[in-house]
DNA sequence: AACGCCCTTGTAATCGATTGCTCACCGTGG
DNA sequence: CCACGGTGAGCAATCGATTACAAGGGCGTT
């Protein structure tokens, strides 16, 4: 069933079918009646396709997550559908699963599908294969890692501040032995983070020593097998601020499995603020990146350049903050 | 840049570098091989949506879920997504959030892209929207709620299987105050594992006693809830059987509140296996039922039935076992 | 009464592919 | 030498919308 068939019942042209559905003041109000009469009797609903290949806009964003299975990105997910549907477009998700070719392969269907703008929620990784989308002129939306370019906007995070505010509370609470475990060494946001910690414990004169820093790659086991390391050490640490949360998680369980409270005998804090964070026992004191700001950011910064004639020639910049929140995975420093 | 403008640099008709493009094998070699290297260098790719008017074929699968943040989602769209992609479908995502006015607006999106069939994973909440799917024709796979039609097909879970594997582990620990936390009434799927647990208890000559049956809604708050009124009774159960893993993480933590040991005072069985349970704190004992195998399942339910022309005329059925899975956080019942 | 303008509606081109049908060409067999 | 079949390429219709432009009708003005 199409436009033609409507245009035949209600006795007018096809032009004036388009012109109803899409609520063009011009049009006779008597006629619109009729039409919207035929619509709703015969369920007629317009075909996207040959809308998006008449006007040339799809109508589509992409969102390239590196792993949907990783709780952080859910949400991301869930609110930048939401602010899309509310905007009348689609999206087209995409797990890379940190694996180029996957990311190449996205970026390929995406542009089959001529999706209008791209969110790039992979934190640093791989961002190369996406010339293809710079090329097209498609506007693109990086966390921190996108080129100064027209019609590539950055969504700039301020990791230092929430980290900065971890450090403080754990040495106000008397820890001076401080581990961090770090992620990915590839990822950058994970090595902004790394450098957070650092800047942040120098600030207040403690030192971040070198077997202080584990390696972890912001997984559950990669927190598990970095606070095992950790827990061997002769002099162990009494803190843990882990680079995301999953790793706050890995180091809990691990704690658990060593007969460590928590707080009482180790304080963790992670990153990220992921919801299962204030349901893990005990609640995990975390410093929070608002996933539903970013997915928001992220979709106004697509729909800002999408609407743009002239972009920016460096692109356009947003800023999100990190702010710590306090539960229960934090206390005094054993012996304090 | 489209196929008339390839055609005209490679010398040849735009039916031709569309044969090309297709790797149709009447074409002479010579030919395919001069447009292939225009279509290299100018980087030239197809238009999906002129594709898929003139083949009437969109070559995307809807895909419902009733809420993407909750953590047994995620493996499922994952694992959707990367079966599409293998038979070059691309999949529209939606997520309900239990609302009906969403769950009729996805299905209204979905339509006005033409998707060539849709997976309804809301678990018996608001089927009724999808006659408009049903009235165009377009296959549905359902989890076990799905109407007997052409076109429809279903996947029925033996939520027995797993939960009577589940009580029989408690009994044999010794157990015999067994409770049960539902998830929401409306909730087919949450009914059924319910009865699978009266059933089960019945079968050992254990009373399932209706104060053991405890109201959850299938979230982390509802466990906790009901965890709370369970441990107030005179005579508390030693151990709860949950209608969902985030009940029983909410469990987990109540009574980390009430300072009972786990698995020493209160033994714990959560459903569903969702990737998390490894991780938590003792490491979750559950019943298995594979987010994987489900999207695989539903991929390929949809996918025969978009290649058969003369559907079965009562749908077809698959199946679907639940298995319990040992971890730590089930033992001898208390004082045994 | 005639002219012209404005407002609404319709005709037809267009978007970018696919594909049925025609046609040209080649080789083969009578 | 001619007819015929087979093969591969091109022309043009088509999918379902939007929209530039043309056309027609009504009304005000002179």
């Amino acid at each position: 069933m199409d436009i033609k068939e409507i245009a035949r019942r209600a006795g007018v042209s096809t032009a004036t079918v388009s012109r109803a559905v899409n609520r063009i003041p011009t049009v006779d109000p008597k006629l619109a009646k009729r039409v919207w009469k035929v619509i709703d009797e015969l369920g007629y609903v317009p075909n996207t396709q040959a809308r998006a290949l008449v006007s040339g806009r799809s109508r589509i964003f992409g969102l390239i997550v590196s792993e949907i299975t990783n709780p952080f990105f859910p949400e991301i997910v869930q609110v930048f559908e939401n602010t899309a549907v509310q905007y009348g477009y689609e999206i087209m998700l995409s797990s890379t699963v940190h694996d180029p070719k996957r990311m190449e392969l996205s970026v390929r269907r995406m542009i089959e599908r001529r999706v209008e703008g791209v969110a790039i929620m992979t934190f640093g990784m791989e961002e190369s294969v996406l010339e293809h989308l710079t090329d097209r002129n498609v506007p693109l939306v990086f966390v921190d890692v996108g080129p100064a370019r027209p019609r590539v906007s950055n969504i700039r995070i301020d990791y230092l501040r929430g980290i900065r505010q971890a450090v403080q509370h754990l040495a106000a609470l008397r820890h001076k032995r401080i581990a961090f475990i770090t992620g990915p060494t590839g990822l950058k946001s994970a090595m902004a983070r790394r450098s957070a910690f650092i800047q942040s414990m120098k600030e207040i004169g403690l030192e971040a020593a070198p077997e202080l820093l584990a390696q972890g790659d912001h997984t559950v086991e990669g927190g598990m097998l970095a606070a095992e390391k950790l827990f061997k050490m002769r002099l162990r640490p009494t803190a843990v601020l882990c680079s995301n949360d999953l790793t706050a998680i890995g180091v809990m369980r691990t704690a658990f499995e060593n007969d460590l409270r928590l707080p009482s005998d180790l304080s963790v804090v992670g990153f990220d603020d992921i919801r299962l964070a204030q349901f893990v026992v005990p609640p995990l004191t975390t410093v929070q990146m608002s996933q539903s700001e970013l997915a928001r950011i992220a979709f106004e910064a697509l729909l800002n350049d999408v609407e743009r004639d002239t972009p920016a020639p460096e692109g356009t910049e947003y800023r999100l903050e990190t702010n710590l929140v306090l539960r229960n995975s934090t206390a005094l420093a054993p012996g304090k």
